[in-house]
DNA sequence: GCTTAAATACGAGACTTCTAGTATTTATAG
DNA sequence: CTATAAATACTAGAAGTCTCGTATTTAAGC
């Protein structure tokens, strides 16, 4: 047990839910460290004693407001079982999610660093999850065995992902039905 | 005729010129302003007399540096169009440019007017090349007529996009032929 | 046990640095 | 005479650092 005074595990917290909210909240502009701090109720000190930049602090906040996964189904359905998922997907993209993402993925740009992290801590666990619910498929007869894996998970969810990067239309939970549809006959087994 | 000093047309194209290559060239970090002048061998105010912010610059010098579209050629052959121009997209963001894109993008999440611009100049009209061709095909019989365009373009070039702006894995032109063979099934006619 | 010292965290806010964007002054081209 | 260009000082705002006083927790001395 280590000597002084514990870390105030409340305060973390409160950073961070003051960071999603306000991130989601806020439109585009930028959220400051300041406001986050008064928001937290907290020292910009107390931030910095454990986050490195604010950047940082953005991905721990998305992280720690996106806990739960999106569920994935497994019934003996595998393309309702995607569609279900994407739909998901869409609808915690359209939320203040959404807005944190973009940030997140416009730091990155400056921020190799953030940029790694936050593939391992947010992208890959979900699309690992993806990934295995296709080797499933693939193993049960239900997909092609001679398809690309990263090939196609980027066609499924890509356009979600577009949508929400460039702003040129809306992703609606509707629209997963039509990806889904339009890209499964070329990966389903004939 | 205009009285007084005409504007430095050289000093234009020395600002865009040198922008396209501090950004493209420059590891991920952002491009300032002073910079640009320094390298365009021009003084910051100038600038600023012709253009409203440093974003705006960034995006005229994306559409100075990359005038000539990529091109689409129209054989009998639709699906093999749509692969070659995917491979000549490919290529273009493996260039400079796609540092240049990242950029703009980043800068579009904190500046809707930008966000726009980007849309209206750069995306909007290679959207519309795809998308009269892929009409194009509709009317030839080749294409389904039920599908969704909008759907359909954004699972063709999502996939691309993705890779450039998460940077999961990299995107090469050989890439381009696996991306159509997985989505065409969807899309053309039975 | 009780007191005290050591170690660490927190709050508050001044300070530093960096960069976009503005303003001013002087020189130059039409 | 008029508009642009160069040079450079200036303003504003935000990230990140530093300092100081205070609070909290563990460990040592008695």
């Amino acid at each position: 047990m280590p000597r002084g005074r514990t870390r105030d595990e409340e305060a973390r917290i409160r950073i961070l839910d003051a960071t999603f909210e306000l991130v989601g909240a806020n439109s585009p502009g930028k959220v400051t460290i300041n406001e986050i701090a008064a928001a937290g109720e907290v020292a910009k000190q107390t931030i910095y004693r454990w986050w490195p930049s604010r950047t940082a602090v953005l991905l721990d906040a998305l992280v720690h407001g996106t806990m739960k996964a999106t569920p994935f189904k497994e019934t003996d359905n595998l393309q309702s079982d995607f569609e279900g998922h994407l739909r998901g997907v869409i609808r915690l993209f359209n939320s203040p999610t959404g807005k944190i993402i973009r940030e997140l993925i416009a730091e990155s740009h400056a921020d190799e660093t953030i940029a790694e992290e936050f593939r391992n801590r947010f992208w890959q666990p979900r699309r690992d999850l993806s990934q295995a619910r296709l080797q499933r498929g693939i193993e049960l007869g239900q997909i092609r065995s001679d398809i690309d894996h990263e090939v196609v998970l980027d066609a499924i969810y890509g356009p979600l992902w577009l949508r929400l990067l460039i702003g040129h239309l809306p992703m609606k939970p509707a629209d997963a039905r039509r990806i889904v549809d339009a890209v499964w006959p070329g990966i389903a087994q004939p």
